[in-house]
This record gives structure tokens, sequence and C-alpha cells, in this order.
DNA sequence: TCGCCCTGTGAAGAAAACTTCACAAGAGAT
DNA sequence: ATCTCTTGTGAAGTTTTCTTCACAGGGCGA
């Protein structure tokens, strides 16, 4: 079951924004100020956070680093209102997930809440994989280029790969490939595409979480 | 210099919003179909395109598969006349990376290209640079381990670690110290204790939470 | 059929990472 | 002063990883 802290000063927002979200079926918490929310990420844990932006006392943007040192696995999204792209950008450095722009539709909000999610799953969903396999397949630029593709187009064929990646020697992208098959990253379709495994979408995670991180 | 692509069959918001992203410092041109755009695509690389998703022709939805074969890199931002979630959800699991609803203000319009711009040019950078130290310092078993010891105990002298680690020679461990420290992950003090530094600190977190999600 | 692109293999060489060894300056104890 | 432990350096050698090259079968359009 998903839990969901929503961290806002506006009490309406707030309470209307937890049945929303339990009416779609999923757990919902309030919390009035970053503060509070701070407290009870200390108690509880999260799949994900709504967090307005502007509130009195600690304010959404200083809240974001300390939330991610309390929570770093939990998805944070940001709520903001028009018009200020510093803020959203900000924000998105300092280490949150995603934004949604206020006001924003119940249909808007949910579409938003549920791809996080979805992209938070990976976190639960195991089976163990040792380190250096991990790190053998994430150590090289090329092949974490090649699983961010994969990542994204899902699946693509060799040719256009290489092309992708533009490398002109496509033996090189071979011998990569083969290094992550060999990982257990990647495998090929009948048709020979190429897409990632269980194995390998969970090392792109680890691998966009390291990026997300670093913005920070 | 960002380079920006409107894909759009009525004139007129074509027009606006070319002349709207120049003015806000962007370089925009426009296509008047989806068959135009992968051709101009064909020529040019761009950085984001604004794709229409009802248009005479190809339609969006059909697009964003050819246009992510062509041009794996840019994001690409949905336009969609209807607020229904169906549209938007169908067009990001096609690799569409964001959406914006029809009809939209400006600054809406400015934050969510700004933002994707940003996520574009941040995901380059982190390629290029940091992470390959990261990965660099992660990839050793011995250097995990390192980082896994003076993340708990704070500070160690040189040979406390190595007996810590059980590595009989001495100067095997002094080889990866030395690595981490060129990586920026690890210092000494005046009395050549060795501890983390920020970087060290970010990069060892990141390794426990990899240890977490895998044992999970 | 011919030529061309796609997909791939294997070997050889180059580069990087890692280990081992030989040695040494300083600090402290005896 | 001598001994030992700490904390290194640098060079040489080994292993692993990466790149490059030469080649080859299959498919497909002209």
């Amino acid at each position: 079951m998903n839990q969901i802290l929503v961290v806002d000063d506006d009490q309406e927002l707030r309470t209307t924004l937890v049945e929303v979200l339990e009416q779609e079926g999923l757990q919902a918490v309030a919390a009035r100020n970053a503060d509070d929310a701070l407290e009870q990420l200390k108690q509880e844990t999260y799949d994900l956070i709504l967090l307005d932006l502007v509130m009195p006392g600690t304010d959404g943007m200083t809240a974001i680093p300390l939330i991610r040192k309390q929570a770093p696995r939990t998805r944070i999204i940001i709520m903001t209102a028009y018009a200020s792209v510093q803020n959203a950008v900000q924000s998105l450095q300092q280490g949150g997930d995603d934004y949604i722009v206020k006001p924003f539709k119940i249909d808007g909000l949910m579409l938003t809440v549920r791809l996080n999610l979805q992209k938070a799953r990976f976190c639960e969903e195991t089976e163990a994989v040792d380190l250096d396999k991990i790190f053998n397949g994430l150590a090289n630029s090329l092949r974490r280029q090649t699983l961010q593709l994969l990542s994204r187009q899902g699946q693509m064929r060799f040719m256009d790969l290489v092309r992708a990646l533009e490398v002109e020697d496509h033996t090189k992208v071979n011998f990569h490939l083969k290094a992550l098959r060999e990982a257990g990253f990647i495998d090929q379709t009948a048709d020979k595409s190429y897409h990632l495994t269980t194995n390998g979408q969970r090392a792109a995670t680890c691998l966009s979480y390291i990026c997300k991180s670093l913005e920070a």
C-alpha cells in the first residue's frame, strides 16, 4: 500500500487532497508545515510527498534537502504556483523529483502521482544482485548511456543504438552490449532488438537516482 | 544555444509560439505536420520539441516513436487539446517527456519548456563529468568497504583502516586511498586521519541506498 | 545477381586498473 | 642509539578492460 504525505499550510487544500487521494485508493496523511512533515518522516516511511513550496516557517525549498536526508527513497513532488520558473527549476535541483503547477485539476494531479509511484516501485521488487555486477555495468559511460537509452525507448535495434550513441565503430558498441548482456542487464527479442531486463531496469533506476542525488 | 522545434497544424499558434520562444531568447523553428518535423529532424538536432497531438496526416501520438527513433535525446513535450488523462498517459508511455494542456498561458508554457531544457542539460553534464568519478570510486570492493567504514566511524587512521579491511599489504590500501582522494571522496586531517568529504558522504549514501534496495 | 546495410565474432593491441615489491623518513619506545 | 611501527613513494609486473581491425553470414533492394 502506498503511503503519501501531503504538506501544505492551506487547511482546505490539505483536506481535499487527502480525501481525493484516499478515494483513489491511496493512503494519505497531511502535515501543515515542513517541520511537522520532518517529524512524521521519523515515525513513518512514505512513498511520496506532495510538498507546497510556499509555507510559513521552514519553506518547501529549504525542506527538500532535509527530507532527502531523512527519506532518500521517497519521491518528492513540488506544488508550485504559476509563473515561478526559477522556483521550480531550483526545487528540482534541490532534490525534488517532479512538480505540478497550482492550481491543478484532479486528473493532472493523479497522473503525476501515479507516474511517480510507478517510478518509485522498483525499490520493493528485488532479488539479490551483487554489487560488483551492478557497478561493472554502470562503470562505463557508453554502457550508462545505453541503459538510459533503452530505459527511455523500451527497445532499440543495434544500428539505431550505435547511431544514437554517436559511435563510429559499431563493434565497440557490440563489446559493451555483450558486457551488459553478460551482466544480465539487457536481452534481445526475436527480431534482435535490445531491451532491458528486470535487473537492467533496476540498474537504470539506480543510475537515475544517483544522477538526481548529484543534483542536490 | 537551445534549438526548439514547434510542430502544430494551426498556422497562427505555430507562429505565435515561435515568436514567444524567440522573445525568451530561445531559437525556435516550426513545422506544420509530423512528416515535415521528421524531415527537419534529419537536417538538424533539436533540444526540445513541442508536439501537437491532433494533426491531419500522421498524428502526434504516432509521431512520438518515430521522433524518438530519429532523435532519442531530444525532449518531447506534448500539447494536447483534450485534457484527458488517457491521451497524456499514452503519449508519455509512447516516449513523450512531458505534456501541456491546451489552451495554456505563456507562463505555463515557458515553465514547462525551461524545466525540460534544464533536465536535458543536466543529463548531459552529469553524464560527461561526475558519473565517471563516482563510479570509479564505487567500482572497487575495497574502496566501497573503505567508504562504508569511514561513513560509520567518522575518521580512521591508516593502519587501523588496513587492519579493519583485513588486507595484508598496506600499500594496496594506500593505492585505493589515493584513488579515493583523487576522486575527491576522502581527505586527511592534520594528524593524517582519513575522513569523508562532502562528495564522499554523498557517494557513501548512494552506496547504502543501492545496497538497501538490493536487499529488500 | 550484385551490392549494401545490419548484426555479429574473434584476435590482437592499447590502455587502464590493480598488485606486489623494494625502500625510506619520521615518531615513539626501550 | 637502536628497534619497531606508522605512513608513505615509486617502479615493475600482472590482470582486466577497452579499442581497433579484419572478416563473414544474412537479408533486402535494385
